[in-house]
Parts: structure tokens; C-alpha cells; sequence
DNA sequence: GTGTTTGCAAAGTGTTTGCAATTTA
DNA sequence: TAAATTGCAAACACTTTGCAAACAC
């Protein structure tokens, strides 16, 4: 089977040329499951995996996969960002005490919601349910 | 009619002084129906009201007001922490391209949450629809 | 008077940017 | 070879902190 066949198509077709760094670290994030990532988290298993990348090229391979929908941002936390592998819309539980971010199953759905305000459209929806240790 | 006897007995049982600048960040963030504030609109909005309050302070009061229950941190922006004068749990609306952060009204529920994880209690729920205009 | 709070400026943190060197096509 | 990408270090924006002066009680 050829390697990364998808994620090359998905690239090009992003406009993003398949290079060495972006291969690896979309490599690392979509071969191992849903993860919940940060950048620095994301740099952390690039070298642990020998992957030479530095820091700025994993924030804008992050922005990039984002806009070209590979991944999805949370924000969650104002301290830093969030980056999650599964991009169709679901909710999530966010461990207040250790900062894992986990996805919900099943799909939440949101009822009564008011109508928009006028001239707006949805760009998202966020369904955060925050935890903590009993 | 005294004022502030409420904000005051509610800074007190947290321990709080009621001091000229918290006085008067409460007066500006409780007297005008609900709001949703960053530290630097309250920064602005103390300085056009004559309060001379420094940014640190601004932060400080933020922060202890939300301990105290009398203040929401609503976490939409990674640029910026938000701060909602409304406590009690509700809805976003939240206009990604003007940083405008509003209460949904009506009570929007969720439905079909899967159980949380072991051991864990919820700490607070956030729902926030990222809207733009059309 | 004693302990708390304030304000300033400096430090801190995660993130972004400018630009020369490298890589891709 | 031309255009895109990378890496480094500097710059950034927001937030926090240390500490002396001011304030509340």
C-alpha cells in the first residue's frame, strides 16, 4: 500500500505541499487514534520520534492542518491551544485538574436553542463539559 | 437606601476589603444589566468613568471577583479571557469576527450526554454557538 | 498599628513574525 | 530555477509577579 496517500491528496488539494516535516507530524497525529494535542506536546512526541522540526513549524503546520480541516482548535484553556484529530462536530470533557481533554461518544445534541441573531450564521458549536476529581 | 450593602456584604464573606477600586469596578460591572468584559474594557471603561485603577488590579479584581461567585470566566478567545457578569449556567453566542460574547437566553439544554468519566464531577458546562455574519 | 491591597515596572508564557537558508516541484 | 517552506531568534500580546507605598480596619 502507498504511504500517506490521503493525507498527500489532502495537502495538495490544501494548497500544501507535502514536505518532510508536514509528512512526519501529520504521520504522528493521525496514526495513532483521536489524540487531543498542543503544539508544545505536538514538539515533545516529534522528538521523541526523532522528527527534527522546530517549534514555529509546529504552530503553522497546526494552523494549516486546521484550515485545511485535518484538525480541529478547542479552545478550552487560556493558557494555551488545543488541536483535535477528530474534526466532525462533538462534544468534550476537559479534566479541569490535569488539562486532558477527552472526546464525548454518543452525540450530545443541543435543544432549545434561540434562534441566531439576525444576519448570523453557525461557525461552530462548542459543548465543553468541565471536570474535576470527586 | 445604602449603597453597594449587597456587592459590599458579598466581597466581605469572601474575604475581600471593600476597597475604593473594587467598589468601583463593581458599581461599573454590576449597574449595567449584564456584561461581557475583557480586562482591557474594563481598564478603559474605569479610566472614562475618572476610576484610577491600574491594569494589575483590573486582573487581581477579575480574578477574586470570580472566586467570589460574582463573576463567570467564559473561555472563547485564546487571545483574551472573557468575564460575564451573568452566573448562573447558560449559553453563548460568541461573533468570531467582531470578539461581540452573547448570553443566550431561554435555557438550552443537553441532551443525550454520555456518563462522565469515572471518579469525576462536573465542574461547570459551557455552550458557545461561534457565529459570523451571513 | 497591623495586615491587606494597590500600582508600577519587570518578568513570564504561549504564540507569531522577519528573514536568510533550504527544500520542493 | 522559481516559489514555498523551514528554523532561528526577536518580537508580541496578554497576564502575572515582586515589592514598596498606601490604605482599611
Amino acid at each position: 500500500m502507498r504511504p500517506y496517500t490521503k493525507v498527500i491528496d489532502q495537502l495538495r488539494t490544501a494548497g500544501l505541499r507535502p514536505t518532510r516535516q508536514r509528512l512526519a507530524l501529520a504521520k504522528l497525529l493521525f496514526e495513532n487514534g483521536p489524540r487531543h494535542v498542543t503544539a508544545e506536546m505536538v514538539r515533545s512526541d516529534a522528538q521523541d520520534a526523532s522528527i527534527r522540526v522546530s517549534l514555529a513549524t509546529v504552530y503553522n503546520t497546526l494552523h494549516q492542518f486546521t484550515e485545511a480541516g485535518l484538525l480541529r482548535e478547542i479552545v478550552v484553556d487560556p493558557a494555551r491551544s488545543y488541536f483535535d484529530t477528530t474534526t466532525k462536530e462533538h462534544g468534550h470533557f476537559y479534566h479541569e485538574d490535569t488539562g486532558l481533554l477527552e472526546d464525548m461518544d454518543g452525540d450530545v445534541q443541543l435543544t432549545n436553542m434561540p434562534r441566531l441573531p439576525e444576519g448570523a450564521v453557525i461557525n461552530g458549536v462548542d459543548v465543553i463539559v468541565r471536570i474535576k476529581a470527586a
